[in-house]
RNA sequence: GGUUCGGUAGUUCAGUUGGUUAGAAUACCUGCCUGUCACGCAGGGGGUCGCGGGUUCGAGUCCCGUCCGGACCGCCA
């Protein structure tokens, strides 16, 4: 007889009925003269109860399952005369009539509980094992959810879900590509794609105008919590529309993800541009659920005889609110967090602001009591407040303070991960300057848009055209990131001059689409979301591994089935391949 | 490529200044127990202290190297 019912759905009201459950044992209880035995499936855990008295021989039997034993047990649904209030089935228990072991288990290296006992490494290498956990479930479950919400909102608005290759061609630009060698094809390579950027404007100009996948995306690496070499992209693409246009789109789906799977109603998305961003927050994905902009200090901190502020590009401060009473060792703590070489600060400067004419400062040697109260107030801190200051070139100290800033907010308890503070950073530079390789290259991708308002600055100051493109930034994390695209020939060429590249490279490598360009391609533009962090964003977690059913670690290895290995000289062959040995 | 933290029982960890037979909890095994639900009680087994080398009378502990894992920097158009 197959199952009847799941181990999370008798209730009362099924009282009396004859059921049969299937599941893993989670657990027994052996009190000598009756066996209680925990049994699990997907969708909970139900008591099953044996008794000595009523059958000796199935008692016995109940007695030597293990954790872990697939069995299928029928029997009567009971009123539990002692209720368990904190189970979904605590009111019933099934008194066992019929018990079938279907397979025996080892026991397991590690707990199968919500608060395991088992470390990261063992639960990847068991990821089999550890997926049976109720909590990972959950993650899985809201992955899947977000997945079917996704599809059916892009539906109704009218986008077709389009599949595009995972064998294409490699290109220099950007990240990393992960490579295939071709047996037919002897010393030639596909590459997987960084996503499908190039196909995806190639069905705009095939008049699909609008196109969404759930896209599995590549890129060779290093890997973080947040980063793996395969993760998921909701990828979509509109044509005749405008930059506005998409942010609108996709601020309501995002709005719409929200409220479906979380049930949270977001605000209107905030605004800003890249600049404003870097100067108020030194990075271009501020975390926005608190406060602590930076405070140009340059005006107050020069030219009183404190060279290390007299000869720095740039003075940055943070008010931390209410903290003046921060002890010495709590900021030598932050001095030495921001000396790291990670944050490669030379050092940092306080000035409490403990009262009404009382400051106290670890630079007061250079700057009066007066000084340093009209410095607090000019920089908006009130008595009560400390003031850090940072300083160096712009960049850095940008940066640096950015670092101190995240650190503080999540040492002050300010980064609350169920309130979301969605923004549209937009406006962002078209090119950045590469110093080694002494060249422009484009910060998003080669195929962004230049503002048409600043196109005339293309062949004068590449450096200071801002693009069509914009990201999602939630809590300061990337969400997602998109642009208005080139669509025609000659700029496209023109922005692959920019780039260095030949007209014959940029014909070999992106011919294709500038050709397709020539024919009638529409304006069009798109985003991609970055499906692994919206479901650890949406469930709370820092790490992306735990929304994906089978991670790769840091090594961007799979310890489960022990991927990458090598292969055989006879595949290596195949594929007129040779291997440096070491 | 780099910084940093870690690797001790099946598991999670403790292990003092280098010093007796390396501990705890939990898991596991055995026995007892008829209302448990983190059941309880009694007992038991279980260690390549990641690996290699060095210092030392003596190394889990100190030093060097190496492997593995985590976080981060670089990198991620």
């Amino acid at each position: 007889m197959h199952r009847t019912n799941t181990c999370g759905e008798l209730r009362l009201s099924d009282k009396g009925k004859k059921i049969t459950l299937a599941g893993w044992v989670q657990r027994s209880r052996d009190l000598g003269g009756m066996t209680f035995v925990d049994l699990r499936d997907r969708y909970g855990i139900t008591q099953l109860v044996f008794n000595m008295e009523h059958d000796a021989a199935l008692c016995e039997a109940a007695r030597k399952l293990g954790r872990e034993f697939v069995i299928k047990a029928t029997g009567t649904v009971n009123e539990r005369s002692n209720k368990n209030p904190k189970m979904a089935t605590g009111d019933v228990e099934i008194m066992v009539e019929k018990l079938e072991l279907l397979n025996a288990s080892k026991t397991p290296p590690f707990t199968i509980e919500d608060d395991t006992d088992g470390g990261d490494e063992l639960r990847m290498q068991y990821r089999y094992l550890d997926l049976r956990r109720r909590t990972v479930q959950d993650k899985l479950i809201l992955r899947h959810k977000l997945a079917i919400a996704t599809r059916a909102y892009m539906d109704k608005l009218g986008f077709l879900e389009i599949e595009t290759p995972y064998l294409i061609k490699s290109t220099p630009e950007g990240a990393r590509d992960f490579v295939v060698p071709s047996r037919m094809n002897p010393g030639e390579f596909y590459a997987l794609p960084q996503s499908p950027q190039t196909f995806k404007q190639l069905l705009m100009v095939s008049g699909y105008d609008r196109y969404f996948q759930i896209v599995r995306c590549f890129r060779d690496e290093d890997l973080r919590a947040d980063r793996q070499p395969e993760f998921t992209q909701i990828d979509c693409e509109m044509a005749f529309i405008e930059q506005e246009d998409i942010l609108n789109t996709f601020e309501g789906l995002t709005k719409h993800l929200f409220k479906e799977i979380l049930g949270v109603t977001l605000p209107d998305f905030q605004r800003m541009d890249y600049a404003t961003a870097m100067e108020k927050y030194g990075i271009d994905k501020p975390d926005l659920r608190f406060g602590m902009e930076f405070q140009d200090c340059s005006a107050f901190a020069k030219w009183h005889g404190f060279n290390v502020f007299d000869s720095a590009e740039a003075v940055l401060g943070i008010v931390v609110q209410g903290q003046a009473e921060y002890t010495r060792k709590q900021i030598d703590a932050l001095t030495d967090w921001v000396k790291r070489p990670q944050i490669g600060a030379k050092g940092l400067v306080y000035i409490r602001y403990q009262g009404e004419g009382i400051v106290k400062s670890s630079v007061d040697k250079f700057y009066s009591p007066e000084v340093l109260e009209a410095w607090c107030k000019g920089v908006g801190a009130k008595p009560g407040d400390l003031l850090l200051v940072l300083s160096g070139t712009l960049d850095a100290t940008r940066k640096q303070l950015g670092e101190l800033r995240l650190h503080l907010g999540r040492e002050l308890d300010l980064r609350n991960p169920n309130i979301f503070t969605p923004l549209w950073v937009v406006d962002f530079p078209l090119l950045e300057w590469n110093e080694e390789a002494a060249r422009h290259f484009a910060m998003h991708h080669p195929f962004t848009s230049p503002k048409p308002e600043d196109i005339h600055l293309l062949d004068t100051e590449p450096g200071k055209v801002r693009a069509n493109a914009y990201d999602l930034v939630i809590n300061g994390v990337e969400i997602g990131g998109g642009s208005v695209r080139i669509h025609d020939r000659a700029l496209q060429s023109k922005m692959f001059d920019i780039l260095n590249f030949t007209r014959e490279e940029a014909q070999t490598q992106f011919g294709f689409l500038m050709n397709a360009f020539e024919f009638g391609a529409p304006p069009h533009g798109g985003i991609a979301f970055g499906f692994d962090r919206l479901c650890s964003m949406m469930g709370g977690s820092e790490t992306i591994r735990d929304y994906i059913a089978f991670p790769k670690n840091n090594s961007g290895r799979d310890v489960m089935i022990d991927a990458p290995a090598p292969i055989h000289k006879e595949q290596l062959d195949e594929l007129s391949l040779s291997v440096k040995t070491k």
